[in-house]
DNA sequence: ATATAAATTTAGACGTGGCTAAAAATTATT
DNA sequence: AATAATTTTTAGCCACGTCTAAATTTATAT
């Protein structure tokens, strides 16, 4: 039976390793869970230990089958609670994060799935973030940064790439949700911003926040 | 902030002190949570130092309002969720204690409020367990153990007392549920046990048994 | 009333997960 | 290739919550 801080570094890694390359350095997972890279090191060598990830001393780490199966199991649960909290609690998208990060430690399989089935499998969160099914696999998008949506070319918001509330509040204030239709109207090159219309209304977003917005396109 | 360990401590001073008298001895509480009367006696300096129970060495302690209250909403949270377990995910009702103990140390008050509302602020869980209010309130109810139960008169089943499954599986076996129609037809002296109808069929349960089961007269 | 039994507390230990400071290994720089 | 800078690990400490064994207090019985 895993901790709930072997389970958080579990998922630390796997959205490490998701993002950037294999494998994930002791630093950066430090800075993902705002702790200090000694306490990274020593829980390095418990998981490696429990077979849950390679782990070759100043070379960093990856995610072994069961690990990384662990830690999907993981996001898994976190994002079924979020839908659960935003779609039947009525919590704004911004609220749920920190309870979601208690939920996601509940053990139980029968109620995973259990909710899953309430959620009616549900295949992403109010994030836009795809949830794995009971065997673990993606759903599989083809969505790309706002940012690269192409002039004059529209499109469809279907996630957002940071959770931070802030951000989302500020989301909600340009209207920019869950499949807003987007169209890029022009390119400001002076400060890489874009003139942008959300749901046929005009409006101006910058860089920053296009990058966080993914888009399928129409 | 509360540690799990300190919300357990807590809500198991309280079950004691309601079921018997004010004062909870450390021998009563370290069989309550399956541990030691060393660790006991080490938790109970923790939780005086935060005013959460009054604690005369060797004298047994009681809960502060401070304490009480914090007991009380511990409570409250995880009756909810057995309501949300049952109603809502279908668990059966002698499963879902493992879990709701899991449940009632998730910490946000919003979200026990919204759960509280999205479940229409029910007063009793499905073991027929009262539930308090967002003030800490119980409902009150009038109810006597089965077995108190006077000879041709007719109750209802309101409660159960104890929420072990093997228990509740048991009374699923004898077709006893909450809100099941019942009467006593004969006390056997030498057995202690009862002769009973459940819902019009004939029965037959033991002391032990009706102890357990909490009867409204009609 | 005093000896014995039972309950409770203290002392000292352990595992978990965190920290700081110092040492060691790796990477970057000149 | 040698030194400097950075990253990572180790060593030693702390708080939490648990335990066993020993000491102490309270309750019980003769």
């Amino acid at each position: 039976m895993l901790s709930q801080a072997e389970e958080n570094y579990l998922k630390a890694i796997l959205k490490l390793s998701q993002k950037n390359g294999k494998s994930v350095s002791t630093n950066a997972i430090a800075e993902e869970l705002y702790t200090k890279a000694s306490s990274v090191s020593d829980m390095m060598k418990k998981l490696s230990e429990k077979s849950l990830i390679h782990y070759v001393k100043y070379q960093g780490v990856y995610l072994t089958e069961k690990g990384k199966s662990l830690a999907v199991h993981i996001v898994r649960k976190h994002r079924l609670w979020e839908v659960f909290l935003v779609n039947h609690l009525n919590f704004k998208w911004d609220e749920v994060h920190d309870i979601a990060e208690q939920l996601e430690h509940i053990k139980s399989l029968e109620l995973v799935n259990k909710l899953d089935a309430f959620l009616n499998f549900p295949s992403f969160d109010p994030h836009g973030d795809p949830i794995p099914n009971e065997a673990g696999e993606f759903p599989k998008t083809s969505a790309i940064p706002f940012c690269e949506l192409p002039v004059k070319s529209r499109g469809k918001v279907v996630a957002v790439v940071m959770d931070e509330p802030s951000f989302l509040k500020y989301l909600d204030k340009l209207n920019i949700s869950i499949g807003a239709q987007v169209e890029v109207i022009e390119v400001n090159e002076f400060d890489d911003s874009f003139d942008v219309k959300i749901n046929d209304s005009q409006s101006h977003i910058s860089l920053d926040v296009a990058k966080n917005i993914l888009i399928s396109l129409l």
